[in-house]
DNA sequence: ATAGCTCTCTATAGTAGCTATAGAGTCAAG
DNA sequence: CTTGACTCTATAGCTACTATAGAGAGCTAT
């Protein structure tokens, strides 16, 4: 049951690459060679690939990913730490979905400002820009 | 009414060397020097560093701002093109926003999957993650 | 004038998580 | 025996900065 690179990438969704990357980095450890030189992957190189993917879909950094890997990897303690971690990253997503929405309702603000067809220094939109105490006066004005 | 970069950076709620990355990209003139090689400012670069750092605040890309500075720069045509930019960059802000609101979704449905205080093998979160058909499962059974 | 202090100069490397490239070697099939 | 797909290592690039080193400029205090 002896994969190369190659199939473990397809496998796992994932480029070549990115396998030698977190080799490198630590996160996947370092497979057993052919004689030709190449990688030799088995089902638990698998399994630890596709989880680390799976952590990177839900946006996770490496360093949150080679904590969880870490715990994951000795068994004696209980998994307290497991949920702490993922309940912080929830509220790191949380927030970034916040500014993200303030940042919309900032853009949608400027948008307003101008219907287009102007000459340049008249864009409504280039004038906002150029005020530097928009943020101000829209926080001042608005209640969102 | 000159200027030395630190007092520019000050105004502009930026670092010194921020400035000069953004010389080195070309979004800032190469301003004057004093007799000492110091670099020298004025008004027209105040007023340009701080459209530059609204866009920032933003989160348009520095390529973004590029483009709104070289239509700024030339007043010949109308301001359509910056009307598009906006509309382009207010769409990419709405799809990051549904993505991350999907990401958290499934954060919390992998928190729901363990109270804690388990050993790690029988952590709810790790096996939902080392379940690979877990996305699919999930678009399945939810209806979010 | 000389010491100390803050500011500035250039050049270089590091951050995150890959992606892209070059140049060489491995291996199975035709 | 050559073609082609795959793999190897090493290196550079991406974004928008941030950090560092080592040297010079310019002002004040002694
Ligand atoms: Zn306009
Ligand atoms: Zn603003
Ligand atoms: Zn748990
Ligand atoms: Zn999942």
């Amino acid at each position: 049951m002896e994969i190369r690179i190659g199939d473990l990438a397809k496998r796992s969704g994932c480029e070549v690459v990115t396998v030698r990357y977190y080799e490198k980095e630590g996160l996947m450890p370092k497979p057993a060679r052919s004689g030709g030189n190449f990688r030799l992957y088995g089902d638990a190189h698998i399994e630890r690939l596709q989880f680390i993917r799976h952590c990177r879909s839900l946006d996770m950094t490496l360093s949150e990913i080679r904590t969880l890997l870490g715990l994951r990897d000795n068994p004696t303690q209980d998994c307290g730490g497991i949920n702490v971690l993922l309940e912080t990253h929830i509220q790191q997503v949380e927030m970034r979905v916040a500014a993200l929405l303030q940042l919309r309702q900032h853009l949608v603000n400027l948008r307003e400002k101008c219907s287009g067809s102007r000459p340049m220094e008249a864009c409504g939109i280039l004038n906002g820009l150029s005020d530097s105490n928009c943020h101000v006066a829209r926080s001042k004005q608005s209640n969102l």
